[in-house]
RNA sequence: GCCGCUUUAGCUCAAUUGGCAGAGCAACUGAUUUGUAAUCAGUAGGUUGUAGGUUCGAUUCCUAUAGGCGGCACCA
């Protein structure tokens, strides 16, 4: 609720109520709004209005309002921790995007979610009493004194510059900027979701603290609605859907290496033999090395050193082997096998490469995040001055790959790291390089400062799954680092050998990981030309219209359509739930009239309308569904 | 790897305080040949993740270990 209030300033701050500001408001905004806003500026309802200041109102239904909310309810929450665990210490309690989390130190105690009911009955007594947020601006010493037995927050106090303000709600108080809801009232609908360890300050150096994760909603519906969805989210994942229509397994045998089922295998035979016709079509080649190559290379590369951790390796003949982490060592020396000219350049090589590499157990999360997969890679070998058209190029793919799944993404520029190689300057030329390619090709971005690779720059492509959760999936990263290390050259203008850079990217990511993010898409309903069955034939009766269906099983056969015949032994009735509940697209159902006519009823997935046309016009409107040129 | 949880039939889940391990769906067999979201009957299916321990007796309690789930850290 966006109000603006242009009246008279309001007088002094009622301490008791905090409502100063409401005074002159009409009721039915007075039971909603939890903060206000004078231009970019959010401030508690208890801070008087100055003159002639326009304001606006927060509510829990949108999102400045709703993470007020949650803010105020993760310091409720803690009122009750220190009422029911005494000597309990704080770290932070933010709100995040769905509801909120504090991090706690128990000292010996150990948490679990037996012990929700009774932090929430708590926090449901406090909640009635009413209890007023007060803020109050003190000093640095004086915040000092007051969280002396808090090291977490002694840290944090340390770092701030200037006044510092905190919030007092009866005998609870917390370092903190506030804003916040009036009284302790506001947060009435809440649920104590789940619980989890997270390092003070997120650094796997530091103590482990204990995170609760919890929710506040503005009302008793919007929470159940919430806690709804979180149920409905389920229904998409991936690993479900996987089982259930047959994509792929997991095996504890092969611990985070997914086995891909006739079904799934179908589904990625498709997306590859996309992938291979968009990449011809903007000048790549595609290349294969191998699996498994010698130590020196990785040494060569610098693996050897940076990366053993996560490497699978063994011993033939006596020699260090490893099982490649990434495909960029062997396509240099595809690069390395002939001379190259700077006529030649960008030169673009493709690679489906399965590597392998040994991710934290603790990490490892459905098709997401496994040890075995396959890179949809591509290495660019460039001119300097091709950087910024070359990185403009794979925009321009990676736009269309996403349109074609209707992915929404966000980018994220990844900037100079401390322990970065190579010249400042190149680094700056680079990071405005891609910025600009962003810019240029229409995107937006944001900067994650520090986070690029130590040879180089980098723009990730993040992509949401059914749970909200984002994962990486396309990126481009600049290097200059294995170009030297392994005294790549080509030959330039003036007969001298010049230094190229490199470019890795991925579209998919992983092509596993991308499986799972579309399966969760599409919650399973592929579009006809991914799906592993594209169309389910159900004869009404087998002895009556059994040829028939043989028949249109046969010619959809001979136009490269994936067919299924379901025949006659179960009712039709069953059989159209098994079609729907398989996802699959198309129905035919084939009886007395389509076996004397020629003729199919369809209905489309998910849709109960029923169409009659002639088969051929069937197999035209199918064909044109699954023809994948129509989307060059 | 770290924190918490979890593991019972192919799947989803039961099993009172430690006392004969059960249901629905799926599978299989038979009957049924059906016009738009579940036909009926029957059969089979398990060393309760694994290895130890406590106990007269363990799905249940304890220890270790493996897989999985939610996070953290790490990362495509």
């Amino acid at each position: 609720m966006n109000i603006i209030y242009k009246g008279n300033p309001v007088e002094m701050p009622d301490e008791a109520n905090g409502f100063v500001a409401l005074k002159a408001l009409e009721p039915e905004i007075k039971n909603k709004a939890l903060a206000y806003k004078v231009g970019e500026n959010v401030f508690d309802l208890s801070r008087p209005l100055r003159e002639g200041e326009e304001i606006s109102f927060l509510t829990g239904d949108e999102p400045e309002g709703f993470e007020i909310l949650n803010h105020s309810c993760s310091h409720l929450m803690a009122q009750a921790l220190k009422h029911l665990y005494p000597g309990v210490l704080f770290g932070f309690g933010p709100a995040i995007e769905e509801g909120f989390y504090y991090d706690i130190d128990l000292g010996d105690r150990v948490l679990t979610d037996k012990d929700f009911p009774a932090i929430e009955a708590e926090m449901k007594k406090l909640s009635k009493q009413a209890i007023a947020y007060k803020r109050k601006e003190i000093s640095k010493e004086e915040a000092k004194e007051v969280f002396k037995d808090n090291p977490y927050k002694l840290e944090r106090i340390d770092e701030l510059e200037g006044g510092i303000s905190m919030y007092e709600q009866g005998d609870f108080i917390d370092l903190c900027r506030g804003p916040h809801v009036p009284n302790t009232s506001y947060c009435k609908h809440f649920k104590l979701l789940s619980l989890a360890g997270a390092y003070w300050r997120g650094d796997s150096k530091n103590k482990q603290l204990t995170r609760i994760y919890a929710t506040c909603w503005p009302s008793e519906e919007a929470l159940k609605n919430y806690l709804d969805i979180l149920e409905r989210r389920k229904a998409n994942d991936h690993r479900r859907l996987g089982r259930e229509l047959g994509l792929f397994m997991l095996s504890e045998y092969a611990p985070g290496m997914p086995f891909f089922l006739p079904k799934g295998q179908l589904l990625m035979n498709e997306l590859i033999s996309y992938w291979r016709k968009i990449h011809e079509a903007h000048g790549y080649t595609e290349i294969t090395t191998p699996t498994m190559m010698s130590r020196k290379l990785w040494e060569t590369s610098g693996h050897w050193d940076h990366y053993k951790e996560n490497m699978y390796t063994t011993k033939v003949d006596d020699e260090d082997y490893a099982i490649k982490p990434m495909n960029c060592p062997g396509s240099i020396l595809v690069y390395q096998n002939s001379l190259h000219s700077y006529r030649d350049l960008p030169l673009r090589y493709t690679e489906l490469g399965h590597v392998h590499r040994h991710e934290a157990s603790g990490a490892l999360n459905g098709l997401f995040r496994v040890r075995a997969f396959t890179q949809d890679d591509a290495h660019m070998f460039i001119r300097r001055d091709q950087i910024g058209e070359e990185v403009k190029n794979i925009m321009a793919l990676f736009d269309e790959v996403y349109a074609v799944f209707g992915l929404d993404y966000r980018i994220v520029l990844s900037t100079r790291p401390d322990d970065y190689i190579g010249e400042v300057e190149f680094w700056n030329e680079s990071e405005a390089a891609l910025a600009k390619a962003c810019e240029e090709s229409g995107h937006t971005y944001t900067i994650n400062e520090g986070d690029g690779a130590f040879y180089g720059p980098k723009l990730d492509f993040k992509l949401k799954d059914s749970m909200g959760r984002t994962w990486q999936c396309g990126t481009i990263q600049l290097d200059v680092n294995l170009p030297h290390r392994f005294g790549l050259t080509y030959v330039d203008e003036n007969g001298e050998k010049v230094e190229p850079v490199m470019l890795h990217r991925v579209v998919f990511g992983s092509v596993e990981r991308f499986i799972g993010i579309i399966t969760e898409n599409y919650g399973g309903a592929f579009p006809t030309w991914l799906a592993p069955v594209q169309v389910a034939v159900l004869p009404v009766n087998d002895e009556a219209h059994g040829e028939y269906a043989a028949k249109v099983m046969k010619e959809l056969k001979a136009i490269d359509v994936r067919a299924e015949l379901s025949p006659a032994s179960e009712k039709l009735g069953y059989r159209l739930r098994q079609a729907q509940v398989n996802k699959i697209p198309y129905t035919l159902v084939l009886g007395e009239k389509e076996a004397s006519d020629n003729s199919v009823t369809y209905r489309v997935h998910g849709d109960p309308k029923q169409i009659t046309i002639s088969l051929e016009e069937f197999k035209k409107l199918i064909r044109e569904h699954i023809d994948t040129k129509a989307r060059f």
